[in-house]
Order: structure tokens, then sequence, then C-alpha cells
DNA sequence: CTTGCGGTTAAGAAAC
DNA sequence: GTTTCTTAACCGCAAG
């Protein structure tokens, strides 16, 4: 496009004369197509031969103010045929840009021989005609140059018109016109297929790109599936050498050993995936669960241990005590942030005195949703105790 | 600003 | 179906 508009300063080959003013009328050089701008257009004199050149100036209105394309260096005009020249630069769209790798089958320049050769595009002249010119173009020294054939030709030709000569021209020229157009919307068709092959093509990697992209999501998946299945295996095989070595330790002592609850052998890591799974089959538990928020029996209670733990490190409930409680939740396989640990924490205190304070009476059936409740009457009751000795 | 605490509310489950 | 219990989540306030 930039070409056509212009201000293409791309540098093709030497086979087409880029550096011409294609309208500049000092040489004459594009009079073949727009006819001389000093010395009358071409279809000022009706009677020239050169019929398909004369179609295209008819195609081609001569531009006003369009600045022609222009490069660096002038190169000589060369003789060649103006059909030539437009198919070596259609020839060369690709290399400029304009259209991919292999567009076209065939180089449009080929295309446009081949249907010179087979008469697609007749120049308009007939075989005599043309030796004719030939002849006098020579005789004028002349080269095969459009404008100067044209108009040598129309010179003479005005005084060799005749009626039947005119009509003949005139259906030639609607012939050669519909054949033009004919071969345009064919290599403009022939482009547009090309297109949406690419697009097409463009759209096929991008579907397997996103394929491949979800397989590997999948399989990613499947190895830390694998490697959580791994890791809860070592976790139970570490538990039952523990209580192994438990069972052992009783019979040589000869003592009850208590076992703090918080040793019971952790969650796996995914607890939460397996609640929510678990919740969907959890109409057999009392409490579903089914939002996923709901803190299992065995979670308090690690909640609540982490808590005793902590409070007789540090001794203390300021600080981050509560990122300790969510670390040591983690450690226990639970996983919940600081902030809900907290929350649980106060919540569960607030019932827990609400229901003290009121005297409520236990529902027989909800007495295992409170089994935090004992182990709260505990805590509390060891907390006391301890500050009464510190008093 | 952080923390602890009390109050409130909506939602879900069990009891009636 | 209604009532009651239980819980999570949010808000505001006071103390440090």
């Amino acid at each position: 496009m930039e070409l056509l508009a212009g201000n293409c300063r791309k540098r093709v080959d030497d086979d087409f004369p880029e550096d011409v003013d294609p309208f500049d009328g000092s040489d004459g050089g594009c009079d073949w197509m727009y006819g001389s701008r000093q010395s009358g257009s071409l279809r000022m004199r009706p009677h020239g031969d050169d019929d398909a050149l004369a179609t295209l100036a008819e195609l081609a209105p001569p531009p006003q103010k369009l600045k022609p394309i222009r490069c660096g260096v002038k190169a000589p005009l060369e003789d060649r045929h103006p059909l030539d020249i437009l198919a070596g630069t259609l020839d060369r769209l690709p290399e400029m840009g304009f259209l991919g790798d292999g567009c076209f089958e065939a180089p449009l320049g080929s295309k446009i021989a081949d249907v010179e050769k087979s008469g697609q595009l007749t120049r308009g002249f007939e075989k005599v005609e043309e030796m004719e010119l030939e002849g006098r173009l020579s005789r004028h020294g002349t080269s095969w140059d459009g404008v100067s054939r044209s108009s040598s030709v129309d010179s003479d030709s005005e005084s060799e018109s005749d009626s039947s000569h005119g009509v003949r021209r005139g259906k030639r020229k609607r012939k050669t016109r519909e054949k033009m157009e004919h071969f345009l919307e064919k290599v403009v068709g022939s482009m547009m297929k090309r297109q949406e092959k690419m697009h097409k093509q463009l759209i096929k990697v991008m579907e397997k790109m996103e394929f491949e992209r979800i397989r590997r999501e999948e399989a990613w998946r499947k190895q830390e599936t694998e490697r959580m299945k791994q890791n809860e295996e070592e976790r139970k095989q570490e538990m039952a050498r523990s209580l192994s070595l438990i069972t052992f330790i009783k019979t040589v002592v000869g003592e009850e050993i208590e076992i703090p609850k918080f040793c019971d052998p952790p969650k796996p890591p995914q607890n939460l995936l397996q609640h929510s799974e678990s919740a969907q089959r959890q109409g057999e538990t009392k409490f579903g669960y089914a939002s996923g928020t709901r803190w299992p029996p065995e979670e308090v209670q690690a909640l609540i241990a982490s808590r005793s733990e902590v409070e007789e490190q540090t001794g203390t409930h300021k600080g981050a005590i509560w990122d300790v409680i969510s670390a040591k939740m983690k450690e226990r396989g639970y996983d919940r942030s600081p902030k809900k640990c907290k929350e649980k924490w106060e919540n569960m205190n607030k019932y827990y005195k609400r229901v003290m304070e009121g005297g409520k009476k236990q529902r027989p059936g909800h007495s295992k949703t409170r089994s935090y409740f004992e182990q709260l009457g505990n805590l509390y009751k060891t907390n006391s105790a301890s500050a009464e000795q510190e008093e």
C-alpha cells in the first residue's frame, strides 16, 4: 500500500526502474499511461493504435497532485513494456513486506506473462500492425517504449483512421478492460484466499498451544497429588513407628504413658480439600461443613492445644501469637490463617462464656459439637489456678 | 495502630 | 413448620 501511496522508499532490485518518476513528463516516461502533458494526452489522439495502453490510460486517470514513486537515484529509463514493469512490481510485493511468502503459487509476473501469451492481455496490436509499428519505431529511432510507440503510432494512425477501424478498436478496448478486470479480480481473490489460509493456520497454532498448556497443568496437578500421597504415607509410617516405640517403652517401664492429644496423627495438608470433598458426602455428619469454613471438632481441639502450648511458651497473649498458632496448626495439618484462628478462638470463648453464664442446658444431641467445652473449661481452670499461684 | 473483647446477625442444623 | 442452638463473620469500642 505504501507503494501505491507513493511514500515507499524501499529499494527493490534493478528490474524495476524504481528511480524513475512515473509522472515525469520531461522524458515522456509516463506518457504511455497518462499521455503527454506537454504535447497533449493520448486521449487527445483518438486514432492511436496502442489500445491496451489507451485502456490503461482510461483506467488510471492522470494524477493531479499525487506524488510519484521516487527513490534516491535516477536510473535510466528502461525499454520495457509497462505490463512487464507492473509484473515485476507485483512479484516484489512479498519482498516489500506486503504479502507473506508464497502468497501466490507462481510469481505474478509469470502470471501476467501467461495471460499475455494466452492473449488475455492483448496490447491491442495485431501481428501485422505490430510489425509495422516496429518498423516505424525503428525508423524514428524510438525504443519499445509505450510512450514513443503510442505517440508515433497515434500520429500516423490519424491519417489511416476509418469507421470500421474505430468500431474494432472500441470492441477490443472493452474486451481488454474486461480481461484486465477479470485478471485483477483473480489476483485479489488469490490474495484473500491466501490470507484466509494463513489466518486459519494461526488459529490452529494458538489452539495447539492452549492444549499444550492445559496438558502441562494437568500433569503438574497429577504430580502434586502424587507427592501429597507420598507425604501422607511417610507420615503414617512415622506415626506407626512412634506408636510402636511408645508401646515398647510402656512394656519396659510398666507404666501408663499419657500421650498428649495433639500428638494425634496429623491430617494431611490437603485436609481442607478433603473437607470440601467430604462435605458433599457429609449428609452423614451432624454438621455438613458445607461452607467449608466450619471447624471440625479435631481442628478445634488442635487449636486449643496449639493455643495452650503457645501460652505456656510465651506466657502472654500479646504479639504475633496468632501467627505462631497458625504455624502450629499448619504443623498439625490444618491450614488456617492467623486471623481465622483468632476469630475462632474468640467466638468459641464468647459462646462458652455465654452458655456458662446463662446456665443453659446443653442439648444432648449437641454435646458432640461442644466437645471443646471440656478442654476450654480445663484451660480456664489451669489459668485461674496459675493466676492464684502468682498472687 | 494493634489487640482483646463484647455485641450483633445471618445461616445452617437439630429439636420439637 | 417453627423454635432453638451453634457457628462464622463483621463491627465498634477501649486499652495499651
